[in-house]
DNA sequence: AAAGCAATTGAAATTCATTATCAATATCAC
DNA sequence: GTGATATTGATAATGAATTTCAATTGCTTT
């Protein structure tokens, strides 16, 4: 299962390179497949940190960059917690969602709401706006962590 | 009309410094009243330049760090518009609201959703979380934008 | 296979927002 | 007033992210 997605994706990255006429090179592919890897979103730095430990050589502006290159080709989608540190999560495969997080253990549930999407759109162009996209980050306790 | 507001906020600020034992100061006093005197939100460094006009010596990081007391006194509140600056937004007399900025002119509305803040409480019962507060950024184009 | 050129890389320097340090100064309870 | 201590401004430091640049590499053309 995740075989026949991680084909995917990478064969996306290769297109996307292809089409942008940019080079398909080991790093590249090294840090397209740490990111795949992992389900949750991760910093830059994070990643940094594990890629290292496949490839010692590698420097964290590259992971950088490769990051952006991500977002530009539709695999990975920047998300902001507010804590300075930018993370980054899968696009591919997964639809557009909201963030549900606990602000006592960290803990991130993914979350979508078709009512709220309308009212959002709603709500927009009352003001005249043609609404293109929205961030929604909300915040509380889980269930386990109530339990104190 | 804005004095009696005024008053009272900076009442407010003054309660809250004798309570936490804090000092009232020229330079607190005079960056509450910058601040009071806009109405949209401002940058750290935004404050610190109007604030210089008015007091040549003063020094960036006492700006840094009155904001952040005002948020404490609950006169301020943070706003996150993931451009790696933090703003700030009255927060004293304006009740919760999120935001509807246009992509193209950067112009920002703040709207509230009864509706939408509903469904929000009850998305996050469903995954047995107690909600405590939200952010909401809505992206599009405004009216005038979108005649080009 | 060789050659050439532009894209890519890693290291280090740089930027930008924000925070910490610290000696000098100002505030406020007494 | 006086003294303990909170506050300040200047500056250094931090942390995330970006830029610079010379050396290297990928890819196209022979």
């Amino acid at each position: 299962m995740t075989e026949q997605t991680q084909k995917t994706e990478k064969q996306i990255f290769a297109e996307f390179l292809a089409r942008k006429n940019l080079r398909d090179t080991s790093q590249r592919e090294l840090i397209l497949d740490e990111f795949l890897r992992r389900e949750q979103h991760i910093s830059a730095e994070e990643l940094y940190d594990v890629v290292k430990q496949r490839d010692r050589t590698i420097g964290q502006a590259t992971v950088y960059r490769v990051l952006k290159l991500l977002c530009e080709a539709g695999l990975a989608r920047e998300v902001n917690f507010g804590d300075g540190t930018m993370r980054y999560e899968h696009e591919f495969g997964h639809e557009h969602h909201d963030h549900l997080t606990c602000t006592a253990c960290g803990k991130t549930i993914e979350v979508v709401d078709p009512a709220i999407e309308t009212l959002q759109k709603a709500l927009a162009e009352k003001y005249g706006f043609c609404l293109l996209n929205h961030e929604m980050y909300l915040y509380g306790t889980c269930a386990e962590c109530q339990g104190r």
